[in-house]
DNA sequence: ATACGACCTATAGCAACTATAGGTTCAAGC
DNA sequence: GCTTGAACCTATAGTTGCTATAGGTCGTAT
């Protein structure tokens, strides 16, 4: 028994749109799938795995570029070292932590200039005034 | 006393590259300033500080859309209330606290799976796994 | 007078899609 | 069998906020 799914099928199982489907095929995420008579896409049951895994893995705030080399890691013979995976999320989680830090200051200083902001006219308004130096 | 500076000069003056500053008039965010007989550009005094208040508020993360909303309204005469600044201000302080809530929430999930991670093969690896479905 | 850094324009590229235009195919209902 | 309309097709341009490249000109210090 085989499946077969259209795009708009495939867009529907994985969360994905139609465009980034096709976008995916374009710069080589997702290989080429059967046509049919008329020329519309035809996938199968791996195409949906691939592009469940590529959806996940972006979902997990991956790149592409990423996605791609954890793709083919994913798909090397049983028994290779899963390190490079590791090392590939360790240090994705660490720009993650940076990110929030980052964010975190920031909120910090939005805080404060609508904190003193005492809601009043432009020239004396903490907002602007942070801004104008 | 009136100060003159070439485009090299106001961008050591308010941190920001070349290349940027010749963007930001090409997208009307800086207004086209005078010109040399050779044609290099001239700025003054407004220009610097305008490109400063452009600076800081991206620093602050607002996007050049905002940015351009934030100049104009400062630029309203005094006794103008700030309540849009304050609005424009508050929305994105919102938005940076939704952003450090699903970096946080990402955070965890990545700790959780490089944590069950055996470190062993790619067919056991609670990352992949986790991709995979 | 000459060297050389700083400047000039125009165009393309980056990530990761999204939108548009204009045309074709497929499947369901009559 | 025919029609309708949704879903599909391709190709190209646009989004944000810059950055990079190429190929040339200007300004100033010696």
């Amino acid at each position: 028994m085989q499946e077969n799914f259209s795009i708009g099928d495939l867009g529907r199982l994985t969360g994905c749109q139609v465009v980034t489907i096709r976008y995916y095929e374009k710069i080589g995420i997702l290989s080429e799938p059967g046509r049919s008579a008329g020329g519309h896409r035809i996938y199968g049951a791996e195409h949906r795995d691939r592009l469940t895994f590529v959806r996940k893995a972006r979902e997990l705030g991956f790149s592409l570029d990423t996605v791609r080399s954890l793709l083919s890691i994913s798909e090397t013979p049983e028994g290779t070292p899963c390190a490079d995976v590791d090392h590939i999320a360790s240090r994705h989680l660490v720009e993650v932590r940076e990110k929030i830090a980052a964010l975190k200051s920031l909120e910090g200083t939005l805080e404060g200039l609508l904190d003193i902001c005492s809601h009043t006219t432009v020239e004396q308004c903490s907002v602007l005034d942070a801004l104008r130096d």
